[in-house]
RNA sequence: GCGCUCGUAGCUCAACGGAUAGAGCACUUGACUACGGAUCAAGAGGUUGCAGGUUCGAAUCCUGCCGAGCGCGCCA
């Protein structure tokens, strides 16, 4: 019996009232049956006898009354209490929930898997950090969300896209390449150039593979720097996000745009939509029809260049992602770029098409750096391979991925590399460890799971804690990943390692010494395996390993 | 000045409009002669920034104010 299971039980209930004319009220899409806070409340509750009192015009305790009595034919509900303001409170009967234990053990790797974004294609895009310099530490934030988030759609039955926007027309892409070709003269790095070491390294390398670049005329030199200092510049970045257990699906050129005609196909598109006109010798987009605080220059003046502004390739690659079959385009920005929100909004409108259906901007707060060992070198840039270095790639990802994106982070890496329940990472990966040893200890007694168990065994208090929070897991998949906050994952697991750990401290699994294997031992080793499952499917949702050993 | 996001325990943070606002850390007191003590039990800690409003019910939605972060280019 899951909580899907119940929401079932309480929609026939309902269906039988309406049928009966004890009630007449739209039957909703859908019933929320959630494990309450409080053990009192039973082991599952659910609100809807007040959600229908006001449209049925009946009491919410009436309404209640009408789905108690209903409920209680139910030979897998043991009791159905009404409590509060017309709460149902249902305890189910422990055979019932006892078997969810089964249920989930057999699943395996599929329990938490589910249909409801299927048919769906999604286009996520992340990071997309600009090939001018290493994957800064403000980037490890949305590959760690961006890459869970992904695993979560997926799981949830939606097709989708990873997508990485590899920027490299921009003016940015001049200045690495004319600071990689002066780092290889060993002249001084322009003025608004990148420095660093791994300008050096790189400008030095395309020299070394280009012996005779200098004896070329400096445009085309630049050329070259500009063409294999990206490369060089992109394969580094490529490196640091799959250390991090990162990849994408496509890795998409911005020049591509412009060398198919993309970006002038977008300018046209938005001429064809009728808000665009021409002042000041730039050709401009009345933004202002959707809401924006002004309007924007789509293609420059002569006066300063006569080009696309880059959000004109922006929209380009909208497009072609929408061409390529996507029926919604998410991006994930950090909240510097939350500007970018209105414009995008309004140019996706200004084209015809429904920015609240085929486009989602996902904007996130800021990463800042603390820590001891960080303000050795301060001044440096912090890497994402400074972070895999300092606290490795499953605590990296799994701190930056457990809190909201609607917070701030505040990187401690001394706290992320601690190897103690102050750091969650840990809590719940011991966990997991535990019940990989517990197995192995049952393999050693020769204690068996077998093909079943007696689900009714399953009674004591922290063994329904247990199960109630096992049950949890499939809608805390489909929750975080409708919402798009992966840190309902993470923070779900904490709980789930924690309602283990006390189960384990006052229920014996395995049988001590000479004693015989009882069926309470069996059923007990199938609620491990269960929980065991549910840690490891959680921890993968989120890329993050689930030890055998620590 | 305008806009976006945020403000919850001493600290770091949770809480799809639901019941007594929860965890971890830190603090106090306890628990290993057998499954991993990287654990567990108990205690203390709150006017959810302030003031109104919406309703059966608000940390959550609306308005105003205060405070913080980030934006506001024919840069990308």
């Amino acid at each position: 019996m899951t909580p899907a299971d119940l929401a079932e039980a309480v929609r026939a209930a309902l269906r039988s009232a309406v049928d009966d004319g004890a009630i007449t009220v739209p039957i909703p899409e859908e019933i929320v049956v959630e494990r309450p806070r409080n053990r009192d409340h039973g082991d599952y509750a659910t609100n809807i006898a007040m959600r229908l009192a006001k449209p049925a015009g009946l009491k919410p305790r009436d309404v209640a009354e009408l789905l108690q009595e209903r409920l209680q034919t139910n030979s897998a509900i043991e009791r159905v209490d009404i409590a509060g303001p017309g709460f149902l409170n249902i305890t189910v009967a422990t055979a019932a929930l006892g078997e969810l234990a089964g249920t989930i053990t057999r699943a395996g790797d599929d329990y938490g898997r589910t249909k409801t974004l299927a048919g769906q294609q999604l286009n996520l895009e992340y990071v997309s950090a600009n090939p001018t310099g290493p994957v800064h530490i403000a980037h490890a934030r949305w590959a760690a969300v961006g890459d869970a988030l992904s695993r979560l759609l997926q799981a949830s039955g939606a097709s989708v896209t990873r997508e990485y926007y590899f920027n490299d027309a921009g003016t940015q892409v001049d200045r690495f390449a004319a600071s990689l070709y002066a780092a290889a003269a060993g002249k001084p790095v322009p003025e608004d150039g990148y420095r660093g070491a791994y300008i050096e390294r790189i400008g030095a390398q395309v020299r070394d593979a280009n012996p005779q670049v200098f004896e070329l005329p400096e445009k085309d030199a630049l050329e070259v720097f500009r063409r294999e200092g990206v490369e060089l510049m992109f394969a580094d970045i490529k490196r640091s996000l799959a250390n991090f257990g990162v990849h994408f699906d496509v890795f998409f050129n911005e020049r591509d745009l412009y060398e198919r005609g993309e970006v002038d196909d977008a300018v046209q598109r938005l001429r064809d939509g009728g808000h665009v006109y021409e002042a000041e010798g730039a050709v401009w987009l009345r933004t202002t029809d959707f809401g924006d605080d002004k309007d924007r220059v789509i293609v420059r003046s002569k006066e300063f260049g006569g080009r696309p502004t880059y959000f004109c390739s922006d929209l380009a690659y909208y497009i072609d992602k929408r061409e390529r079959g996507a029926d919604q385009v998410i991006i994930l920005l950090g909240a510097d770029h939350h500007g970018y929100v209105g414009r995008m909004r309004s140019m996706v409108a200004g084209m015809g098409e429904n920015p609240d259906t085929t486009l989602e901007i996902i904007i996130g707060q800021m990463v800042n750096v603390h820590g001891s060992r960080l303000s050795k070198r301060a001044g440096n840039l912090v890497t994402l391979d400074d972070l895999i270095a300092a606290v490795g790639a499953d605590a990296g990802r799994y701190n930056l991925v457990r809190a909201s994106m609607d917070s701030p982070i505040d990187i401690d890496l001394d706290l992320w590399a601690a190897k103690t329940n102050d750091n969650p990472v840990f809590y719940v990966q011991y966990a997991h460890a535990r019940l990989a040893s517990l197995q192995r200890n049952a393999v050693e007694l020769g204690v068996e799971r077998g093909e079943d168990f007696d689900p009714s065994l399953l009674t004591h208090d922290r063994e329904t804690d247990l199960l109630a929070a096992l049950g949890e897991f499939p809608r805390v998949v489909t929750s975080a990943a409708e919402l798009r906050e992966p840190h309902r994952v993470a923070r779900y697991a904490e709980e789930l390692a924690g309602t283990y750990h006390r189960f384990y401290d006052s229920v014996r699994v395995l049988p001590r010494g000479d004693e015989e294997v009882t069926p309470v031992n069996i059923a007990r080793l199938w609620l491990c395996e269960a929980t065991r499952t549910v840690l490891a499917n959680a921890l993968g949702l989120l890329g993050v390993s689930a030890p055998s050993r620590m």
